[in-house]
DNA sequence: CGATTTCTTTGACCGAGGTCAATTCAAGGG
DNA sequence: CCCTTGAATTGACCTCGGTCAAAGAAATCG
């Protein structure tokens, strides 16, 4: 069945985790980590469309995602569904949860995943002693704001056409990051949670990419995307923006 | 002169501020607050406009609005600018800083404004021991998030009125919370800004205001807005979603 | 206090992108 | 393997809001 979470076989922890540079917990040696493995569920696998939290559900972890992608989003009250971001490897997921208690948005996987949920629901005091992982948390945290803060930007520009290359060239950015391959990026999203995210209509997306592929900058084949001029991208992002 | 900060002649710390009960570091007894005391500066006077950061300054200091108010912006290469926030008593400051020890955006008074300076800069480990003040600085940011989130959904519908009748009922409850008079709002930020930040021309935004004026939803006069009808500008808030 | 600057409002025009609708393509299930 | 279903593409049309321009209202400064 979908949706289903299944528990590791037996994962040993983060040893072996390929995301250890980037994870929150895992920049710290074995001895550190350990102080953490009370709170730490490793490697819990999602199937595609799996929930990990609704808005309105009691804030019980922070998922770090191990692999694969997530998408997070607001339910308007006419059902309407904003797409605040995707998530990769290394991204912290389930912030807005702590502020009171519950979360104000949902997240769910984008294709078979992984994630580490971590427990910070009752006494987040208790983290006294762990003030290595606190700063490594507030760090993550920051981040987190940054890409919200790079989100609006692309919000703010009007022309569509920028927007999109904007988006493909912060892809790209965060491909290369994690090693993989930065010329051929593989959308895991739909054009629907795209054009959410980017404050267009699908159609829209659709003819935008379409013309890309028309001019020569992208070669696209549905959700595989090939970036052909990497300099045209770049020009289309940064063209002067409408007055506003 | 004018952007200068002065030292307060004689204010003793946090006792007597009014935003103790909004405050990260107030919400604590006066024992623990001394804790703080080598890393606070508290009341530092802003004249408008004085700026606290620019993007790229090195981190020093996360700030909280004490009175006053304040907007965040980040700069584009094309020199335009896209307003990320404006801060009201009790937000907090320049968390974008933490990541990296960079400055990604900037900030700077809207009006005479007071902010308390928090030095986080240098060895945040050091806050160990302080963990009930690390608790509320998770609070914050995470509220800053939801805050950020917010502005995200405002930005991703389309209908330039329903932007601004957003903008307006989060404004008023913001102003509540605050315990202000919430029917006569008075804006402390420039059409510009208030453009820029709903992702829209300065233009469009005062057309809505005549317009909302016009017909009896508000009572305009320039920065001096007054609520007249709140059920039709929720209306206007929750209208249908571009289909997107 | 008059002069200059800055902020705001208003009008006329028009194009980017949203709307509606039909077609094509790919994938999964019985 | 075909059929159903959902995702993506494409086209025709039209509106919302951006552009350009000018004038009025406040605020600032010498």
């Amino acid at each position: 069945m979908r949706h289903a979470i299944h528990n590791p076989p037996g994962e040993a922890g983060c040893s072996g985790c390929e995301q250890q540079p980037r994870c929150l917990a895992g920049r710290f040696d074995e001895a550190r980590r350990e102080q953490l493995v009370s709170r730490l569920r490793t490697g819990i696998r999602c199937l595609p469309r799996y929930p990990l939290f609704h808005a309105g559900d009691r804030f019980r972890y922070l998922y770090i995602v191990q692999s694969g992608s997530f998408k997070s989003w607001r339910l308007e009250r006419n059902g309407d569904q904003q797409v605040l971001g995707f998530h990769l490897p290394g991204d912290v997921l389930g912030i807005d949860g702590i502020r009171n208690g519950t979360h104000t948005s949902a997240a769910q996987a984008l294709q078979s995943s992984r994630v580490c949920a971590l427990s910070l629901a009752r006494n987040p005091e208790s983290l006294d002693g762990l003030s290595w992982f606190n700063a490594g948390l507030l760090k993550a945290m920051s981040r987190a704001s940054s890409q919200d803060q790079e989100h609006l930007v692309i919000m703010g520009r009007r022309q569509a056409t920028q927007r999109l290359a904007m988006f493909l060239r912060r892809l790209r950015r965060q491909y290369r990051r994690l090693g993989w391959p930065d010329d051929e990026l593989t959308l895991t999203m739909s054009r629907a949670d795209l054009a959410s995210f980017l404050g267009l209509v699908l159609e829209t997306v659709s003819r935008l990419f379409s013309q890309l592929h028309e001019s020569q900058v992208l070669e696209v084949r549905r959700r595989r995307v090939t970036v052909l001029d990497p300099e045209r991208l770049r020009q289309l992002s940064e063209a002067e923006a409408v007055s506003g």
